[in-house]
RNA sequence: GUGGGUAUAGCUCAGCAGGUUAGAGCGCCAGGUUGUGGCCCUGGAGGUCGCCGGUUCGAUCCCGGCUACUCACCCCA
């Protein structure tokens, strides 16, 4: 019998993963420039947290947890997402008594049961930032921008990004009874889906895709009509900051995010090629969520970025966008007393900080080369009896076929300077 | 959870209106040069034709079930 891969998990073969480590290098970088420093947390907690974060009636927690009972009976599910877990882990270790805000970042594998398809996995990698601590628009516009200057680091073009505020618990008890009254009159003309969300959570309706409930939907009041005045112009100056600062966005009055801890400002930002699953990344602002897991209420914003969403976009757009190194060289030897002195050599050059290849098989000159070509080496070494008894090798350029004499201690410096010379 | 498509070599795919030895290209290995890659030529290795059952003298091919992959819906990164 042979075992397959669980399904909507992906291995990443060595091909690839030159890839994800250009673009966690991105993440790091950026990271470091806007200062928000790493935090790693469990891949599971206890189920509870992401149950009260966020939320007990959303697809996310009704549906799509790894949960399991461990072998003493508490029930622990793997994390759907990365927020919950890093603000309890804020809580637990009292980091509200740091300078605020407290600016964080993640990147690991998170977990949800769904049916897989193109950009969306059971086992997916986000990368996400949070900011603890403070209300300042300025981080909202922040977190926006942050995606933004990644894609834009990555090489990545036509993405959009959508912004709406979809208010505090306060206005959005005004803004329930409005809609409410609005879909009430014509509930049964909505889809059986959304018949169910204007019971459970009629801000929802709003996201429908079925048609018939768009264009209901049109004529529906909008959250931002709605927003108490302390929203209204923390909406306002998100605004103006993402004008002041150039940053190209559409205002979306519709967007709804499918956690149930944003408040204030909430976004999204998608690439229209990618298909169904073409948002790369979200976030928005979540005042609440500190105080629901048990620490004191502070206010924070964050986003998450899908890196398979996001290397997908980059693989669509043509065109190498990072440069997979190449070995320095292969040494090639003909076995007995010139493999002894290849192995010296490889040995040697290694310690000296070049990447070296050789023949593990006992192949020919003319498949050694071969490989050292494959390989894509920038020069092959070669060591046979005559060169020995002179004491040289015979360095080979592999993209010009020039071959030089190379005294054996002078072989370090030699590849060296030619790497300098031809770029790494 | 719902619906559609697909499943033949490591990869991309042909194929047979059901007939006995299942093919190509690429890749891999070797030879054409007692010690030289890329191009070319020759040869070789590599397949339970996804799994189980049915129809049939005979199934990789037809039918059913299962599984996996895939796309879409729901939802989401």
């Amino acid at each position: 019998m042979n075992i397959q891969r669980p399904r909507g998990t992906n291995d990443i073969l060595p091909e690839e993963t030159g890839k994800w480590q250009f673009v966690e290098a991105k993440i790091r970088e950026l990271c470091r420039r806007y200062g928000y420093q790493e935090i790693r947390t469990p891949v599971f907690e206890h189920t509870e947290l992401f149950v009260r974060g966020i939320g007990e009636a959303t697809d996310i927690v009704e549906k799509e947890m790894y949960a399991f009972t461990d072998r003493s009976g508490r029930s622990l599910a793997l994390r759907p997402e990365g927020t919950a877990g890093v603000v309890r882990a804020f809580v637990e270790h009292r980091l509200d008594a740091r300078s605020l805000p407290v600016k964080l970042y993640y990147l690991g594998p998170m977990f949800r049961y769904e049916k897989p398809q193109a950009g969306r996995y059971r086992q997916f990698a986000q990368f996400g930032v949070e900011a603890i601590g403070s209300i300042d628009p300025f981080l909202d516009v922040e977190m926006i921008m942050l995606p933004i200057e990644l894609y834009r680091a990555c090489g990545l073009d036509g993405f959009q990004v959508q912004v709406n505020s979809i208010g505090c618990p306060k206005c959005r008890v005004q803004y329930r009874e409005a809609l409410l009254k609005h879909l009430g009159a014509n509930v049964d003309q909505f889809c059986p889906n959304c018949r169910r969300r204007i019971e459970r959570n009629p801000l929802r309706v709003l996201d429908c895709k079925e048609e018939k409930c768009r264009a209901l939907v049109g004529q529906v009041p909008l959250i931002t009509d709605y927003l108490c005045l302390e929203c209204a112009d923390h909406f306002q100056q998100v605004k103006e900051y993402l004008d002041q600062l150039g940053i190209d966005y559409v205002l979306n009055p519709q967007l709804v995010r499918g956690l149930d801890y944003y408040t204030k400002t909430v976004f999204e930002i998608t690439v229209p090629t990618l298909g169904a699953q073409n948002a790369i990344g979200a976030g928005g602002r979540y005042d609440g969520l500190v105080e629901e897991v048990g620490g004191k209420p502070l206010p924070a914003v964050g986003y998450a970025v899908g890196l398979e969403r996001l290397l997908l976009a980059l693989d669509q757009q043509a065109g190498r966008y990072y440069e997979e190194p190449r070995p320095d060289a292969y040494v090639a030897h003909f076995g007995g007393v010139t493999k002894a002195k290849a192995v010296e050599i490889v040995t040697d050059l290694r310690r000296r900080g070049l990447w070296v290849e050789m023949d593990y098989l006992g192949r020919s000159l003319k498949a050694q080369m071969k490989s050292a070509d494959k390989l894509g080496c920038r020069s092959a070494v070669i060591i046979g009896e005559s060169e020995l008894e002179r004491q040289i090798v015979k360095v080979r350029h592999m993209a010009t076929g020039d071959e030089q004499d190379v005294k054996l201690d002078q072989i370090a410096a030699y590849l060296t300077a030619d790497r300098e010379e031809h770029g790494a």
